[in-house]
RNA sequence: GCGCCCGUAGCUCAGUAGGACAGAGCAACGGACUUCUAAUCCGUGGGCCAGGGGUUCGAAUCCUCUCGGGCGCGCCA
């Protein structure tokens, strides 16, 4: 008969798969109910519980948890934290809990010593949960949307598109995890100013290449891409467009080279690992009238102007610097209009956050579009802006800017060429989005200690060698549902060296890291972890052998390194970095 | 000039909603492969957390000023 393993009964979903945040909640139980008994004796008197943490203490000699609440009750209770902290000692009931000794230290905490297998529950948990394990329900099914890349559609990415790609997907892939609903979105900017310049340029080339004189215009786009259209379209067509009408001939020319440079974009994000659930074009935005229409609400609501022939937004009256145009004198909306009206949209499709990620280099802009949709009535603070600082890259050790062979920046196409998906991926998410990132494409491409991205493949890599050793001796790896819990908890006590429990302690972090990763919108946290965990893996394969004589030693130990090897799948699936079987 | 971001070991950066002596990788040096992958491990050295002041029982973390770097301040996007 099949025994299903069960944990926790009376935790939530989200705690379910987290022994981490179990025992600190047990932890806190204790805790709150010995100060409990300490306030009903007389022997502390406060106005309420302190609203303080169980932390684990930074060193290993302070205990495995740590409480800091006599810190926080020291300024209500009038008494010195020390004090405080005995007494709520003295009144603790550890009977059954797994804590061995419970001590004062510093400059009060009360530190907690746990048995050493206090984690290893984390291990069948794991491997039941599979690709589950860290998922949790923060999100509650809400809808939200990460709008990224949204690059230039005049022309090939970059590689600050490449660092949004890497970074939007991920942020989206670990909301999903907390149990968002996420849609991911690129925002088309196929309107307005640039487009004609793309179109002026476009024409340009196709004289230019038929014999004709002509010349690029001012602002206008040099790059060989444009020409390589031409060229093609020359090819196909021949030189039928020069009959046509100019303007009639340059929105052929966009429409044309548009569709071509998306079809592109797709292709380049996708072999980059990032795929959109919608694409969604700037231009519809003013055809369907949702840019007159917002023009036309602010209008109404007072927050326009009219000076100098064009039509100005007030952003001053909501803490901006400056007022802002909306329609040029030309007659023609500013692109801040068209943004405007898409924000507004996507509040309107239905999502209860909206997330955007920009370039440092748009940060300006920030406040006039959180303005604008407090002056329509929506609420600004569902929208959060995650401003990326600008990527520089190395070569040679030097800053690279151009390709002196193309003339032109290295593409995120050249990247997954020349550095692979998967280092260039680990990379670009291996810091915070506010780090100003230095990209060193020889690092990147060096397949040495040097490059972290190897090192945390390499130890999933060791872990299936392991496992299909294992399998061609024909040991199994025990399924979690087949061991009764008791007998489980005994199989899993043989792991008991240092680097086995430092092992089994980082697998019960994970949730805790997704957790943080979420909720402070940092997928970069999740790089950090699978280096530690990497590490702590490394350390114990070094240490301990998993296939030994001992059968229940080496049962023990594969369902470990087979916990390691899920959890550092479901890492790399968040990051989008595959987990090689073999290297 | 004004606004936003950054300043931690020689280099690149962590530092978990302020917590106990500041960490990791790389680089340097010294060790470990007849044993599940040495793309690995173990060990050693290395710091006025840019600087001054403030809040706090307690500050790399919060406030303020100064210095240094990046990015903005278009009827471009």
């Amino acid at each position: 008969m099949r025994r299903c393993i069960k944990y926790s009964d009376n935790f939530g979903r989200s705690f379910m798969n987290d022994v981490k945040a179990q025992m600190k909640e047990k932890l806190k139980e204790i805790t709150v109910s010995a100060l409990a008994k300490a306030v009903e004796e007389g022997a502390l008197s406060l106005d309420g519980i302190p609203d303080f943490a169980i932390e684990v203490p930074q060193a290993r000699e302070h205990g495995d948890f740590a409480a800091n609440v006599a810190m926080m009750a020291a300024r209500t209770a009038k008494m010195p934290p020390r004090k405080i902290a005995e007494i709520i000692k003295d009144r603790m009931d550890i009977a059954g809990t797994g804590v061995e000794r419970v001590e004062v230290a510093g400059p009060g905490f009360i530190n907690f010593y746990l048995s050493p297998t206090w984690a290893h529950g984390v291990i069948p948990v794991i491997l039941s949960e599979k690709e589950n394990y860290g998922r949790q329900d923060i999100g509650k099914g809400r809808k939200v949307q990460v709008e990224f890349v949204s690059a230039n559609p005049t022309g090939p990415m970059h590689m600050g598109n490449a660092r949004g790609a890497a970074l939007g997907d991920a942020l989206a892939s670990v909301l999903e995890m907390v149990g968002y609903d996420v849609e991911r979105e690129f925002y088309i900017n196929d309107a307005g100013n640039q487009i004609e310049n793309f179109g002026l340029s476009l024409e340009a080339r196709y004289l230019e290449l038929l014999g004709y004189e002509s010349s690029i215009p001012e602002g206008g786009y040099h790059g060989e891409d444009i020409k390589d259209h031409m060229r093609e379209l020359i090819e196909k067509e021949g030189d039928k467009f020069l009959s046509w009408d100019s303007a009639e001939r340059r929105a052929y020319f966009v429409e044309y080279a548009l569709k071509k440079n998306i079809a592109r974009m797709k292709e380049d994000l996708k072999n980059f690992g990032v795929t959109f659930d919608v694409w969604f074009s700037e231009r519809t935005l003013h055809e369907s009238g949702k840019v007159q229409e917002v023009i036309r609400l602010l209008t109404e609501r007072g927050y326009t102007y009219e000076k100098d022939g064009a039509l100005w937004f007030k952003a001053t009256a909501f803490g901006v610097p400056k007022d802002e145009v909306l329609v040029r004198q030309n007659g023609i909306p500013t692109y801040f209009a068209a943004d405007i009206a898409y924000h507004k949209d996507k509040f309107d499709r239905g999502f209860d956050w909206v997330i955007d990620i920009w370039g440092a280099d748009h940060h300006g802009h920030v406040p006039r579009v959180k303005g604008a949709l407090a002056a329509l009535g929506y609420d600004p603070e569902k929208l959060t802006i995650i401003i990326m600082q600008l990527v520089r890259l190395y070569r040679n050790g030097e800053i690279a800017r151009m390709s002196k062979r193309t003339g032109r920046a290295v593409t995120l196409a050249d990247l997954v060429e020349e550095v692979g998906k998967d280092a260039a991926r680990f990379f670009f998410n291996l810091r915070g989005a506010d780090t100003h990132l230095d990209f060193d494409l020889d690092l990147a491409v060096k397949q040495s200690e040097e490059n972290p991205v190897y090192y945390v493949q390499y130890a999933h890599a060791r872990i299936s060698s392991i496992l299909r050793q294992a399998k061609e001796q024909g040991v199994e790896v025990p399924e979690s549902g087949e061991i009764a819990p008791q007998d489980m908890e005994k199989l899993l006590s043989e792991l008991i060296s240092e680097a086995e429990i430092e092992l089994i302690k980082k697998l019960a972090d994970f949730p805790e890291v997704i957790k943080v990763a979420a909720t402070t919108l940092s997928p970069y946290r999740i790089t950090n972890y699978t280096m530690e965990l990497a590490a702590a893996f490394h350390s114990f394969y070094n240490a301990c052998r998993v296939l030994t004589e001992d059968p229940n030693l080496t049962k023990a130990r594969l369902m470990l390194v087979k916990a390691v090897q899920q959890v550092l799948r479901n890492a790399f699936n968040i990051l989008g970095i595959s987990a090689p079987e073999r290297m």
